[in-house]
RNA sequence: GGGGCAGUAGGGUAGCCUGGUCCAUCCUAGAGCGUUUGGGACGCUUUGACCCCAGUUCGAAUCUGGGCUGCCCCA
């Protein structure tokens, strides 16, 4: 496991770039021998642990968590035509227990509303059993047929975390649409992402819903990556899955609901949205070591930094912080590179210098060194931390809003997307969208959108000037 | 969905066309010893590979076929 030194190829080329930090600094192994299937090194099972840390305690707040099995026998699979026709291309099928036949096949779970819903049926009885809202962190099971890459597009999604809500009403269902946009904002913005929001067109929602409302990053070349879906389902899988419950008038009812995904796709994100040339530069809210201490020992005095150290470890431990004290055999520089390499928000130096006159050296992740007392240290050191997170995620939005453009005509649209997010108006009709994409070459992300960055008002459709929402068109992943 | 390139030690490569000269090589990494340590240290010793399966051949990293995997470009 051990790292290359040398430079990593410039962020700029965003592909080359990613698939080197994503080794490099210990992300994933590409190397498992089945396509699509990729293994996670303990650093970045580590960033995984704290990134999941913290959207399970903001689901917390309203959702407990649950754990569904990852077979779905064909019968209950086949129930809902429209999801089906939706994943049947993608999914994997255990046909055999031992060397005989099974005799209902069993999928692996691509997604778990099929396996989730039949349970919903027995345990919802009364209106009292509502609202119901249970999520579960997954791996989740998809033959993908595009080019697929560590983090963006897998075969086994290891990290699923799918949330299904059942609520009474159609108009409940759809605050906790709305509910839920506020949670995944407010998760993005612990790890300094800023995201848009914004409606999928009917044509491209999820397989059975009413409507879905998508969550888009802007990576850096431009290219935009879905890091979260809420799905109103509507009653359609409660009227196929017999999802009812005894209104306070006595009348049976159905279910209405909702599902929510996120993946590890926010890893990706995380990645792409806030490295630099130097590797990764990780939130300090996920980061598996926010402060890395690095002893520089001149001399004779070795055994005296190692003590300070150790002493100024503790100290930070105690105040909360994830510290690691580097104590490897390798020059400082050496050490240094490969701190950044790994994205730690904070370096503390620690060296005779220092000791003497009762200082610490810090260094942000961003370059910007700032010395510190000894005394309250750990306050410090958590102001810095901080500070360097703003940093970060003002830096993440001024990158959104550079790329972000509109234009007025088809020829404008094209002319600036190379590159770029283009907010455009649209009427709302197929044959526009389609005659859009074959211009530009891009996708139609979505309309209603939630940014403010972009303003929603209603203007002329770019093909057919009819009155219309603006909508995203971009390249995506 | 279509097209292309590639797979040689932990990482990067040469060799492949024209089969034998190959115990390949450079950088780096791993192990050991010593000297070092304020931005990628140095010396010595040492470990380590031709993606898989068939075929052709006296002989295959090299040629042929198939598979697996990775990557790039286009739709």
């Amino acid at each position: 496991m051990a790292e290359d030194t040398g430079g990593l190829p410039p962020r700029s080329d965003f592909s080359a770039w990613y698939n080197e930090v994503i080794r490099r600094a210990e992300i994933m192994d590409v190397r498992y021998p089945v396509k699509g299937l990729y293994v996670w090194y303990p650093f970045g099972f580590a960033l995984r642990s704290q990134t999941y840390t913290l959207l399970r305690g903001l689901l917390n707040r309203d959702h407990e968590e649950t754990l569904f099995p990852l077979l779905i026998p064909e019968t209950e699979f086949m129930k809902e035509a429209e999801h089906i026709k939706g994943f049947e291309n993608e999914v994997y099928w255990v046909t055999h227990g031992g060397l005989s036949l099974l005799e209902v096949k069993l999928a692996l779970r691509p997604t778990s509303e099929t396996a989730i819903y039949p349970m919903y049926a027995l345990w919802i009885r009364s209106h009292a059993d509502l609202p119901l809202k249970l999520y579960q962190i997954v791996s989740t099971f998809r033959c993908e047929t595009k080019h697929t890459r560590p983090l963006i597009r897998l075969r086994e999604i290891t990290s699923f975390m799918e949330s299904h809500t059942v609520h009474a009403t159609w108009d409940e269902a759809n605050e906790q649409v709305e509910y839920e946009l506020g949670l995944s904002q407010e998760f993005y913005r612990d790890l300094g992402i800023p995201i848009l929001i914004s409606k999928r067109p009917d044509w491209d929602k999820f397989p059975g819903a009413d409507f879905t409302m998508a969550i888009d990053v802007v990576m850096p070349d431009g290219r935009t990556l879905q890091i979260g879906t809420v799905h109103h389902l509507g009653d359609h899988f409660s009227r196929t899955f017999g999802i009812t419950y005894e209104d306070v008038n006595g009348e049976q009812q159905f279910g209405l609901q909702t599902c929510y995904g996120i993946s590890e796709r926010c890893i990706a994100a995380i990645i792409g949205v806030h490295g630099d040339d130097k590797g990764l530069v990780l939130p300090a809210t996920v980061a598996p070591t926010q402060v890395a201490i690095i002893p520089v020992i001149v001399g004779k005095r070795g055994d005296e930094i190692l003590a300070a150290g150790e002493e100024l470890e503790s100290e930070l431990k105690q105040s909360g912080l994830r510290v690691k004290m580097d104590t490897r055999d390798m020059r400082p520089g050496a050490k240094y590179y490969h701190w950044e390499l790994h994205g730690v928000p904070l370096r503390v130096e620690l060296g005779p210098r220092d000791l003497d006159s009762r200082q610490l050296v810090c260094v942000n992740r961003l370059g910007a060194k700032t010395i510190i007392s000894r005394e309250n240290a750990a306050e410090s050191v958590k102001k810095l931390l901080g500070e360097v997170h703003d940093q970060i995620l003002a830096r993440a939005e001024s990158h959104l809003e550079s790329r972000l453009m509109t234009a007025t005509t088809s020829e404008e649209c094209c002319r600036k997307l190379d590159g770029n997010v283009m907010a455009v108006h649209w009427c709302g009709c197929r044959e526009c969208a389609d005659k859009l994409e074959e211009l530009t070459n891009a996708s139609l992300l979505g309309t209603e959108i939630r940014s403010r960055y972009v303003i929603d008002d209603e203007g002329p459709c770019i093909i057919c000037s009819k009155l219309g929402r603006a909508a995203l068109v971009g390249r995506s992943y």
